[in-house]
DNA sequence: CACTTCATACCAACTGGTCGGTATGATAAA
DNA sequence: TTTATCATACCGACCAGTTGGTATGAAGTG
């Protein structure tokens, strides 16, 4: 069956990923993967000629998920408002929510923490963690760039800057999140940020407030 | 002579920290270091009863140096200016140009690092990380609360938000920095910061102009 | 049957760490 | 001044265990 197969891949992928997450990659043996798996040598080469193609597939497996759940969160937002400005807003308090949520407590970004391991990996995965960054700031690029086009900023700024501010914050405060043990910070930075764009496009209300 | 032994010390400090910095601790072997010095594993033994110690003992030395320039900075603009913004504002742009100065190219954070592999770590070491970045936040929040004591904020925040996001600021730069290979990335989140910080604390200058 | 999927047994290289030894130099007695 | 004593600083062979990786074969599946 090749559902099963890919299900034993799968298991493989997420035992790494959990343990990947505490330990670092280099830390993580293959033996440490299989233990937490009950599978065997045989079961792993099987699926990954090395050790560096698991970490090659692993990092793709998740990208593909941590981007879609990004993309959701944002086709809801849009799905919800019109004006751009609302949707990101709307975004960010999803993000948030979904960062304050209860469920892996491990949290950390595998693309900060394959950056501060790159010496171990090839440079087609280095490129593709690049990549994915890039494609994930890309598309809050363009929405700021939207809110940009609608409202004038209180001070000039581009969208670029805007989106890259945003991914490091978040960056940031999963480290924080990580080194203090206590979860929340990351969401508190996302607030945050969402004051600064309060102040960078004040709407009628926020005006008529002052 | 003891500080012939302790130049010794240190060179097996710096080049673990230049490993570590690309590679990961996990990821980093004594041999590696002893390697990079030329020297040989009775030296190493000699100096770290353990590669656990030598992770402390690098943590430790890295925070030493770290802080100390953190606090140069900061003393530095305390000395230049009266005014708390005007001492921050002085502190962060000294920081960027720190930041782009083009010294030590394997830019990167070691907190963030022990963070991302913290299951290797003993307890005193993570404890340790935790509180020097909690002692790095502090510095902040002193000197954020003055501006606050000074200026009324153009929304409400407090003196540890502002410092927890300036933190994770950095943080989150330095890893897209690494990420893209790009320098400039973390000094361009400070300065972004420092736009939040100007449409939060409204000087007269900027009230004039608006 | 052929092919996929996994288990077992095994290997060479490397891992952190130990241990007996040496080179150097300071101290102080002769 | 010479010489015995002793601690520090370092060397390099060695160890047991672990590493990533391979070779072989046994089930199951089409």
């Amino acid at each position: 069956m090749t559902s099963k197969a890919e299900a034993t891949r799968e298991r493989l992928l997420a035992a790494t990923k959990k343990l990947v997450m505490s330990k670092g990659f280099a830390g993580t043996s293959i033996d440490d993967v299989l233990k937490a798996t009950g599978l065997t040598k045989g079961a792993f080469f099987h699926h990954f000629k090395s050790k560096a193609d698991l970490a090659d597939q692993l990092m793709r497996w998740y990208a593909e998920t941590d981007m879609k759940m990004f993309r959701t969160l944002m086709a809801q937002a849009e799905a919800a408002h019109d004006d751009p400005l609302d949707q990101l807003l709307q975004f960010l308090e999803d993000f948030e929510s979904y960062l304050s949520d209860p469920e892996n407590p491990p949290r950390g970004c595998m693309y900060a923490l394959y950056t501060y391991e790159d010496e171990h990996f090839e440079n087609d995965v280095k490129a593709f963690v690049s990549e994915t960054l890039q494609t994930w700031t890309a598309m809050y690029i363009r929405k700021f760039q939207e809110v940009i086009d609608s409202y004038p900023p209180a001070r000039p700024v581009t969208a670029k800057k805007l989106a890259e501010m945003f991914v490091s914050v978040i960056e940031g405060g999963l480290i924080l999140e990580r080194a203090h043990g206590k979860p929340g910070m990351t969401a508190r930075q996302s607030e945050q940020f969402r004051e600064y764009l309060r102040l960078l496009f004040p709407t009628a209300e926020d005006q008529a407030a002052a």
